[in-house]
DNA sequence: TGACACTTACCTACTAGTAAGTTAGTATAT
DNA sequence: ATATACTAACTTACTAGTAGGTAAGTGTCA
């Protein structure tokens, strides 16, 4: 049962989301699954291994839904926004973004989560600003615009209104997309 | 001496920011201020009173800095950006802002300091959409911005890009301070 | 004398991690 | 066909360390 290596990264994710990475146990991802802490432990030696398991599985994602959103039939002024849309789909109810999650804990991660983590971010920004330099080429942007700049304080905004969403609810995050929206016409 | 108790507020506020509210101990805070564990219980009973008491604290440095912006010299337009200016002074190096911090751990924490963090994050929007409406007053900003979505989303985009600053450098950090100001013109 | 600010010594619960043993299934050689 | 050898996927039982929290005692100063 290979699948049970995978079944242990998709519950590590949502307890990361919920938790952070710090915070989730061993323990208590064995009593989830039904199984005993030594099993997670013959599957990820260390918690360290199965955290850059986790962030690998992210980066997978994170390329799947760019993918998605460069072939997709929309209109390329559209995809910058449309990619936001579906990276936060993703995210389950009362979940924060795992990646920022996984930031809020970077200083007392190990080098090679940190390395990760560093990693990961960095693809967030350079995908956006590829779709980005797409949308520009079909005219939908100003062409003084820095889209590297850009695509900082969308992905910014947005993982900070993830935090405050959990705080203050649904409607001060939809408040921050309107904003977004208007922001990229 | 009653300054141990707020020697121990200021340390703690400091932890929060580099490990979270979860992740610091009584311990360590003790061996820091060369103490015993029982002396920091005797000032703060529980955890969560000490945590409370760290709410309150970043409370009145929130109102500190509101009421010195209100009340300072400069144009009323260019108050918002310097409250926010004033704001990231307090964060130290590599430290995320403490309210970031305990909106990570929200989920963990107790009912009692859930509500502190509620009014807290409330407490921001509102004391940036005053300033903004005072920079409106003088004509700085269009008629027909939402004022308070603005706030979410100056709001927003500070706390997530002082995440991804610990990760990806000060220059990401820079990046979207400038963009945030391009808005504010 | 008694309140204040502690310390010493402890408890229970939980943490990551390990060692050794078990069970079921598979591949191979005779 | 069957014994042998091996592997994957576990479990049981443990370690050492750390967490929050408490009870009882100590020194000091008004």
């Amino acid at each position: 049962m290979t699948n049970r290596k995978s079944q242990i990264i998709e519950l590590t994710l949502k307890n990361i989301q919920e938790k952070g990475f710090t915070s989730f146990s061993y323990d208590h991802l064995a009593k989830e699954l039904g199984v005993t802490k030594a099993s997670i432990h013959y599957h990820f030696e260390k918690k360290e291994d199965l955290g850059v398991a986790v962030c690998e599985r992210i980066q997978k994602g994170l390329g799947d839904v760019y993918i998605l959103t460069k072939e997709s039939a929309i209109a390329a002024e559209e995809k910058p926004f449309a990619f936001i849309l579906q990276r936060i789909k993703f995210l389950e109810q009362n979940g924060v973004c795992p990646i920022s999650a996984l930031q809020a804990d970077y200083q007392e991660l190990s080098q090679a989560m940190q390395e990760k983590i560093q990693q990961l971010s960095q693809m967030e920004v350079d995908v956006l600003v590829d779709l980005l330099q797409d949308a520009k080429q079909h005219g939908s942007l100003k062409s003084t615009e820095d889209l590297e700049a850009l695509a900082i304080l969308l992905i910014s905004s947005t993982k900070g209104a993830l935090q405050y969403k959990r705080v203050l609810g649904e409607d001060f995050f939809h408040k921050m997309l309107e904003q977004l929206k208007e922001l990229l016409k």
